[in-house]
DNA sequence: CCCAATATGCCGATGGTCGATATATAAAGA
DNA sequence: TCTTTATATATCGACCATCGGCATATTGGG
């Protein structure tokens, strides 16, 4: 799952929320770091909703114009924690290495050996 | 910076390591989760060494064939450290809204209150 | 009067990844 | 022996999520 799809996920996880909401919420979430297009959200709200990821929550008219609203699903919910875990797993690896690096590069039984040493195969 | 990307800087966070290990280091990082293609690798390489994120180390003769060590430089370093953060910093943003949904929805004071929805709309 | 924000939506282009293929050697298994 | 698997690098077409632009419509600020 690429970084925008997270992140509307993301958005919706609090609560319900309509298309531009998301791109706002997106925004805060990310400390202004990521902004939505227009094209790349509501290509995601149709895919996603067509995974079962989201779904739908209501329709308001608001100066005679839809303003849709989106849900996370259960099974979105469960998708989004998943993929949470993932990212944080990812990003400790990240940092150990990196530290380790610094340190004089042994990991210490991380199963990473550099050269050919076979490692744990 | 996609998935397989991150990866491939963090296999060479640690140390100098060539391509094909770094598909097993990802297979391990990842706890076999992500298995990386021979044609995302050297394709990300390639990409990686002219973006200036990695530089080739050295290179050995194994059995008549060329093996080729890359090694992260220190833009890459920073980089990835970067990237790393962006990643936690997401998981848990998630983690806190999937938690505020099954508490209730609120998220109290987080800045991200879903546009003035929240009100039983 | 124009611009920014609000709000949804379509469409062509970009680009990273996928999957297959090619090449070559060594070890394991049928 | 023959085939498969693992090691190791490399190329190529296809796919698809994202990007960036455009269209449309209203409200409010400079």
């Amino acid at each position: 799952m690429q970084e925008p799809t997270f992140l509307i996920l993301t958005a919706l996880a609090a609560g319900p929320q309509h298309g531009y909401g998301v791109i706002t919420d997106v925004q805060e979430i990310s400390g202004g770091r990521v902004r939505l297009r227009a094209g790349t959200l509501y290509a995601a709200l149709d895919r996603l909703q067509s995974e079962g990821l989201i779904a739908t929550d209501r329709e308001e008219i608001v100066d005679g114009r839809v303003r849709r609203y989106y849900r996370l699903t259960g099974e979105g919910g469960t998708r989004l924690a998943a993929e949470a875990e993932r990212l944080r797993r990812h990003a400790d690896a990240a940092s150990i290495r990196l530290r380790a690096r610094l340190t004089g590069g042994a990991l210490m039984g991380l199963g990473a050996a550099p050269s050919h040493a076979g490692g744990t195969a």
